[in-house]
DNA sequence: TCTTGTCGAATTGTTGAACGATCCTTAGAT
DNA sequence: ATCTAAGGATCGTTCAACAATTCGACAAGA
């Protein structure tokens, strides 16, 4: 009975807006919808059957998370990331999953796993060239990172960090030389993890997001 | 030219729903809207005489900022917040803060100074018994303390952060038990962060959020 | 040729009304 | 007292309309 209450939170979760929000959200995350595009609300809302007031309830709830830009009277544009995003991102990293590690001494077994089991996912997505999935693996692997706070709302924040990075990440012609490096990393980091070397672990973030973000930044210009 | 640049962010700031969810936004954060209340869309709309469309954006927004709490075909609520919530912004606070005090290394000057105008704010406050204002400056410097990371979405997430705090400052009878405290401990912490000693920073912060979170939730029950 | 003013089409911002869906209450039945 | 079945209030969503704003095109003037 007690098991019940955990999947509450899926129970209020449907309005037509939210689910629209959900479907828009998937869509710009997979790249279909490119930064800088331009959503009209005509032709979305007919598209997806919808009225516009909805849509635009929709639209509301993606700028906050800042996948869309509102323009005032001009619409919702996807959102187009600068360097400095870039670099923010990046910062926000540092803090969100340098404060993870550092308490890895106080993981749970449980919680390890799960790390464990995204650094096999990246490892299999990479022997088969599937890089895109590897891309998502390696999100999937700094989610659970940061899921070492233990904090549900840390846990809201990084994922919508993840999202807009995905933004930069479908921006770019070659996810390969993108993510390649770090699956050795990933699998090299979770064994610090699980040596409970907090202090090493910290460390070795710290270069592995300076390569991300140097590598990143490289090879991405606004496409304005 | 160029400086012109810096006030674009400005131009596109208004729209009737933004404007609502700012009025809004303020008189949940001073209290006037007591945690649990129901904000009626008819009551509150001819209240301001916007249309409903308008105000349920502006609730959106709100929501979104988990300073609403919107139930399906219920309306939306005023927040209250559990003491589960209260440990989750505490542990996201020693996050955040955490890390900026760690980089107090690289801390500009004009940071520093902004840092020491909050504390200076605080002790005016408190010799005034004016402890709500104590609460206010309170605020503001941790806010400061944030910007130390240099990150304008850490801001961003302080922010709100913050404003979900101030939902549980209000429904305690006795705020001066709640800040004196801290007056002096904002002093102590800003001198440790002038002479730059980042480690003894970081282990101060973390025994006063520590009994900042215990003085907390000693005092609060969630008032259902 | 380049700038500036003006017009019109297209799109967004906001409103008001309407109707079905859902929740809460209350009155009635067992 | 507990359960059940209206009834009313409120929300969810749509639709149509109009005002406000933007953008591009085109013409007038330097």
């Amino acid at each position: 009975m007690a098991a019940l209450e955990h999947d509450r939170s899926r129970l209020g979760r449907s309005s037509t807006a939210e689910r629209v929000a959900d479907i828009l959200r998937e869509r710009i995350i997979e790249g279909l919808f490119v930064p800088g595009e331009r959503l009209s609300e005509e032709a979305i809302g007919s598209a997806l059957g919808v009225s516009r007031n909805t849509l635009r309830e929709a639209f509301r709830l993606l700028g906050h998370e800042r996948l869309l830009d509102h323009k005032l009277n001009r619409g919702v544009f996807v959102r187009v990331l600068s360097a400095a995003d870039v670099a923010d991102l990046y910062r926000m990293r540092r803090v969100l999953e340098g404060a993870a590690v550092r308490r890895c001494a106080e993981a749970s077994p449980e919680a390890l796993r799960l790390i464990g089991e995204t650094v096999e996912e990246a490892e299999r997505s990479a022997s088969d060239d599937r890089w895109q999935d590897v891309g998502t693996a390696n999100s999937r692997f700094h989610q659970a990172l940061v899921a070492l706070n233990q904090s549900p709302r840390l846990d809201e924040t990084m994922r919508q960090l993840l999202a807009e990075l995905r933004l930069v990440f479908h921006a770019m012609r070659n996810p390969r030389s993108l993510h390649e490096p770090f699956v050795e990393r990933n699998r090299l980091l979770l064994g610090l993890l699980e040596a409970r070397r907090a202090e090493d672990a910290a460390t070795y973030l710290e270069i592995y997001l300076d390569d991300a973000e140097r590598l990143l930044l490289q090879a991405y210009e606004p496409a304005g």
